[in-house]
DNA sequence: TGTACATCAGTGAACGCGCGTTCACTGATGTAC
DNA sequence: TGTACATCAGTGAACGCGCGTTCACTGATGTAC
């Protein structure tokens, strides 16, 4: 709606066609992402994704070659927010910055938990195709690149690359080890992960500048 | 074929009814076993499992009542081998004790990588039947008991739960971030692995004495 | 020892389901004259 | 302005597949007399 309301003064026919043509693509998209929310990406199917769009299961397939295609690009949308995210705190320069980050990044994950999900099921199954694996890592890198940044203000004069790889995949396995902690609720969990990824961001702090072996 | 060589004193032919049943669920785990490992845990099907057992798909039935049962059962099994693993590493006594266990629960899920995906998608997915979680709480306890008992050998004296938790998810989060890690072979991440799991001991050992914030 | 019967492990065929994807068609919109 | 035609987004129905599970049956083995 937004989008068509402003036309630019080079505005045709044909662009604005195009125009329309990726509106559409977008309300799909962000049909799958309900979908993907309320159950599992799992379970998310072509029907269901239409459905939730208001057309033919068959339509989306004017939008997209396949499944798949639909699937990760609803997923890179996504899951880049999360490096605007952490980028918003590191301008804030707090005193506590890699435990914030930490957080930020962990709840993000937690409360939009169908992207770590879906991580998770890319890096395991591992059946993607080239181009996807490098947005992946695109955003991976990114992602360590600033706890890099953090790292080092925090005093660890230049990080060696496993110390952030360590780092970075402490978070992850935060994620998962505690995505079901049995007999809590949703927000008693919530509030360990959090808990859990400042005390991360604590140790490697203290215990970072490690010789090497 | 082995344990019916030697028959005890008190052998009934009912006993050993119960015994020969006993062996070919055995055999039907094991068939089940190696699918995983051959392929992935998640397109075993019954039928493949049934034709590398050398028997029909529906006898499989006589035996477990559906796939879950037989899925979670065959898991059980093998995942419990890591407690003993690490148990044998602890009795070596030696002086990188938290390095070597942290190395040792890596490698063994690295290299029976079948268990780590079916470990994450049942902490992922997480509709598992309540005596499954049980079971594997008990091991997941059961493993942050001995990784307590090393840290506190390393001086940290009583480390809190919230450290254990931060120390296991960051093993775990190892394995799930470089699975598949892009442009390197099997044994070039393997080594990876290794290495970031001793770091991540080490940071750990450095800075596991923190004041709760 | 021999015979009729019962049991039950093992099985191939079939059921039923949900799914991704394709097909053949419709009807609204745009285009040419 | 009106008419014949072309385009193409949108669609319901149908295809084809693989799967978990069940069924009805077989035939070997054990049991009773």
């Amino acid at each position: 709606m937004g989008s068509m309301a402003v036309l630019a003064a080079d505005e045709t026919f044909d662009t604005l066609k195009e125009k329309q043509y990726e509106a559409k693509r977008e309300i799909i998209l962000k049909a799958a992402e309900r979908v993907f929310a309320r159950t599992s990406f799992r379970k998310a199917s072509m029907r269901e994704i239409a459905r939730e769009a208001g057309i033919s299961h068959a339509t989306i397939y004017r939008y997209f070659p396949d499944q798949q295609t639909l699937f990760v690009e609803a997923f890179l949308r996504g899951v880049q927010e999360i490096v605007r995210v952490i980028d918003r705190i590191m301008e804030q320069g707090r005193e506590d910055l890699l435990e914030a980050v930490a957080e930020a990044f962990v709840l993000f994950l937690f409360d939009n938990d169908h992207y770590f999900k879906m991580m998770s099921n890319f890096m395991l199954e591992g059946e993607v195709a080239p181009p996807l694996y490098d947005k992946i890592n695109t955003i991976a890198r990114s992602l360590m690149n600033r706890f890099e940044t953090v790292l080092t203000r925090e005093g660890i004069a230049v990080p060696p690359r496993v110390l952030i790889h360590s780092f970075f995949s402490a978070l992850n396995g935060i994620l998962i080890t505690f995505h079901d902690y049995p007999g809590r609720d949703r927000a008693q969990i919530r509030q360990h992960v959090r808990r859990l990824a400042r005390l991360t961001a604590a140790v490697f702090k203290r215990g970072g500048t490690i010789e090497q072996n």
